[in-house]
DNA sequence: GAGCCCGCGTAC
DNA sequence: GACGTACGCGGGCTCG
């Protein structure tokens, strides 16, 4: 059987059936992913030996010339189909389908054409379309089906639902006409009258050759009036079956899938459980548990003679300082790998004699998921991990920064196209990490390893064809180690002084709960802005400010309570209930949850592979967003606490981003300011406010400082005024002043997005790369979101790769100097160290020359450094 | 009860 | 709709 997919109608029906689908960047999806499932159904339920996709040919066809109103009504393609159609093709290429479309036809045509042709081959033919127009072809050994309604068409059920034989639905639709695709037919004849007309006289042509026997006169009148436009409409509606194919019908036969094409384009449309259906009866390979010592001897000894090794550690979900290390899988042969539980029947003492020399041994060459976390683990039980390469998640990361998240799940679905299954599906429930059978754990692990094992050379490989290798070699894996002793290292935390916070904290809440309840004549969740909407804007009756973006709900934030502080006083409690409880819940409690009992010590995990702009992140807990503003603030930065005889050391790159704008742009002011070192805020306001740097006053400056960071962020007049609290018309005559002023950042911000247009990505001054795909959408608040990251993103990301490289050169300056103070944060463009409190005045010093020292840009790079016992309460530094 | 989204707020 | 990059909380909803 010969199975015949009208593709072309199908994609333009999955586009209107489906509403609302896109990736989670906002790229349409809708139409992909309902021409995917179909054909998905169609191979799953047919396993079609002979198959064949049919396209329409672009216009004209030889209808047009026939009839040159031919679907002339018809509005062309909408701009989000049209951007789904080369995702489609790439689909069907890598599920091996063929496909047929000839040039000046119609894909009915050619459905004719391969129906006549098959049927003489002797092949029955299935002819896959929710399209009308195909009906005729209905016959002996020819059915028609539509897998979305799964409805099956023969002559019979023709016969039956339209009371005429298949071949006379084309004369049917010549008499009534069919304004969809502009056919004239005959008016005022519908499809009853046309039913009538064709039951006496089978056919048009016999119809119009014995007019004079229709018995009613108007109708006749009217038949023979239209008859030339009921022929046309009958040449427009019969499909040809002569058109010239290019191959054998016998020729159609699909091929084998390319899985990881198929993969990789439905992890970039984030259609996971296509994902899944295609990887099924995947990810087959031998991963066994080692739980002899012979067969542990065994392991190390052969990965020893192959030189490299994959790694995957398996632990608690804490940080690798505080979880327990439940097993180690390793892999270095394709498709296979072993996992070594480390709490199984050999004593750990006895595992770590045989895999500690292997960690630590420069030689053998290491690969894996995490290797900071494997780093960390080995820290931790003595063992120094050393020939760490290949770190998968970041080189995914560097190849791509927002394709995915970078989990070894994502990359091993996208370049391998295996699907690596979690502890819910090997084991039918969800499990933890410990509670892993031992077995299950060997598959779980192993198979991440082993994904390891053939994901890095691919990578590496893409890393130097994409100009990446150095950026990877010696930026971002020098920082993986240095990330992972600060992790390693952690941050002292005053427990109980962070508990007394969270006491008064909670009491001062406890009375203003109070007080709000009162005001609001009744109990509820203050911090349910559901709940706070109701009393507020119904039962108060204050007036509403502005809505929630997306929802319909009366927004509650700070800025809408602000604007009712003079309202009503229960505005100003609420701000400030809900200060004390974001303090109260994120920080002290969240922070209290995350204090590791065995090092008195706080350990971030540093993400390395999150930002899209290159800067790190910070989880479990978050520490680069602990407050610092305002007394309560405060109070949180001053539980944060140096050890015995140290001090915290802070060094901060000064205007860093507005630097790396000085220097990319040119802008001779803003040049000379920062090689004058110029208060470069006061200088802006002394310029949109046409004054002499002196006159400046502080609002001036504050308000400078505003615009100065709208310029970095691609601020709008709109945004500013908000901000500014002045008028649009205010802000934009600032604007202008601005770029009047700084006509070179004007033409640097155009050349970037000129660029970004082109090339389809930006760039940092290391050559990180970021992809930005709606800078031609024709959604315009996607396209401006795209803009504004595209003129961001070089300047973010720039100061990203400078402070990390300010990260390796103090590490190496102070091992060079043998200065023993340690890094502990990096707050973006911040460094926190502790310092023995005799080493300050040499650290201070040597950390400041290194950060200052390490770029040669136009301007200077200024770092200030303070120092304190605690974070809370650092004092500048003057040297 | 787990998992997800939303609204909101903290940092740079 | 309107300012870039993150993370995390509580509420509330859905799903099993």
């Amino acid at each position: 059987m010969l199975h015949i997919i009208d593709i072309s109608s199908y994609i333009y029906r999955a586009y209107f059936a489906i509403r609302d689908l896109s990736t989670s960047r906002g790229f349409p999806t809708n139409a992909i992913y309902g021409v995917t499932n179909m054909l998905l159904k169609v191979l799953r339920e047919r396993q079609p030996t002979y198959l064949v996709l049919t396209f329409d040919a672009k216009p004209p066809t030889f209808r047009h010339r026939l009839y040159p109103d031919y679907k002339a009504q018809r509005p062309g393609m909408p701009e989000e189909l049209v951007k789904q159609l080369a995702y489609i093709r790439q689909i069907i290429a890598a599920l091996h389908l063929p496909t047929l479309e000839v040039e000046g036809y119609e894909a009915d045509d050619l459905i004719a054409t391969l129906t006549r042709l098959a049927r003489e081959a002797g092949l029955t033919v299935e002819i896959i379309s929710g399209d009308k127009d195909l009906l005729p072809l209905a016959g002996e050994g020819v059915t028609i089906w539509d897998p979305m309604r799964d409805v099956t068409y023969t002559p019979e059920v023709i016969q039956e639902k339209f009371g005429l034989p298949p071949a006379a639905l084309v004369d049917l639709r010549a008499l009534t006409g069919d304004p969809s695709d502009n056919i004239p037919g005959v008016p005022g004849i519908g499809p009853k009258t046309a039913q009538k007309l064709l039951r006496q006289f089978s056919t048009l042509s016999a119809l119009l050759a014995h007019l004079p026997e229709v018995k009613e006169k108007k109708l006749r009148e009217r038949l023979a009036h239209y008859q030339d436009q009921a022929r046309l409409s009958r040449r427009l509606l019969s499909l040809d079956d002569q058109v010239p194919i290019p191959v054998a019908v016998t020729a159609l036969q699909p091929g084998p899938w390319d899985r990881e094409s198929l993969a990789a384009l439905f992890a970039e449309l984030e259609f996971s459980s296509l994902a899944k259906e295609i990887s099924r009866g995947q990810n087959h390979g031998d991963f066994r548990a080692v739980t002899t010592l012979a067969a542990l001897q065994e392991a190390a000894a052969a990965i020893r003679a192959q030189g490299r090794v994959a790694l995957c550690c398996h632990g608690g979900p804490q940080h690798p300082m505080l979880a327990e290390l439940v097993g180690v899988g390793f892999s270095w042969t394709e498709g296979r790998g072993v996992y070594v539980p480390i709490q199984g029947d050999l004593p750990s003492e006895q595992i770590w004699k045989v895999l500690g020399p292997l960690w630590s041994d420069p030689d053998i060459v290491k690969m894996g998921p995490d290797l900071k976390n494997a780093w960390i683990w080995g820290q931790r039980l003595g063992y120094s991990l050393a020939g760490d390469r290949g770190d998968i998640l970041l080189a995914s990361y560097l190849l791509n920064p927002v394709r995915y998240d970078q989990t070894i799940e994502n990359v091993a679905l996208h370049y391998l196209g295996s699907h690596l299954a979690d502890p819910r599906e090997l084991l039918g429930r969800p499990t933890a990490a410990a509670d892993l059978p031992v077995e299950i754990a060997a598959v779980y692990v192993g198979s991440r390893a082993a994904a390891a094992w053939q994901l890095w050379p691919r990578l590496e490989k893409e890393l130097q064809s994409a100009g990446l290798a150095a950026l990877y070699d010696d930026l971002e894996l020098p920082v993986l180690r240095v990330l992972a002793a600060m992790e390693f290292r952690g941050i002292g935390v005053d427990l109980e002084f962070l508990d007394r916070v969270g006491r008064d904290l909670e009491r001062e809440m406890a009375i203003l709960e109070q007080e709000i309840h009162q005001l609001a004549g009744e109990p509820f969740l203050i911090n349910s802005p559901q709940q706070l909407a109701v009393v507020l804007f119904d039962r108060l009756g204050l007036p509403v400010q502005k809505k929630t973006r997306g929802r319909t709900a009366y927004s509650t934030d700070n800025e809408v309570l602000t604007a009712l502080a003079g309202v009503h006083p229960i505005a100003a409690k609420i701000i400030t209930y809900r200060t004390l409880g974001k303090l109260k819940s994120t920080y002290v409690d969240g922070l209290m949850k995350q204090f590791n009992p065995q090092t008195g010590r706080i350990h971030t995990t540093f993400v390395q592979s999150a930002a899209a702009t290159g800067r790190l992140a910070s989880r479990d807990p978050n520490l680069q967003n602990i407050p610092v503003r305002g007394e309560q603030g405060s109070q949180i930065r001053q539980a944060f606490v140096a050890g015995p005889g140290q001090v915290f050391l802070s060094a901060d790159y000064s205007q860093i981003e507005l630097r790396l704008l000085a220097h990319f742009s040119q802008d001779p002011i803003l040049l000379t300011a920062f090689q004058a070192g110029e208060d470069i805020h006061r200088q802006t306001a002394a310029e949109v406010f046409g004054l002499h740097p002196e006159l400046v006053s502080s609002e001036m400056r504050r308000q400078a400082k505003v615009i100065n960071f709208g310029i970095l962020y691609g601020m709008s007049a709109f945004g500013l005024a908000k901000q500014l609290g002045v008028s649009q018309r205010l802000a934009q005559n600032f604007i202008d002043r601005y770029f009047a002023r700084h006509s070179r950042v004007k033409a640097y911000l155009e050349e970037t997005l000129a660029t970004a247009r082109r090339e389809g990505w930006v760039t940092t001054l290391r050559g990180r790369r970021r992809p930005i795909p709606h800078l031609h959408s024709s959604n315009r608040s996607l396209r401006q979101e795209a803009e504004r990251s595209a003129v961001n993103t070089p300047l973010q990301g720039s100061a990203a790769d400078l402070i990390k490289e300010a990260m390796l050169a103090v590490t190496a300056r102070l091992r060079e100097k043998k200065i023993s103070g340690q890094l502990l944060l990096q707050i973006h463009d911040e460094l926190l160290l502790e310092v023995p409190q005799e080493e300050l005045a040499a650290t201070a010093r040597e950390v400041k020359r290194a950060m200052e020292g390490l770029a040669k840009l136009n301007v200077p790079l200024i770092v200030d450094i303070s120092v304190g016992k605690n974070w809370g309460e650092l004092q500048r530094w003057r040297g």
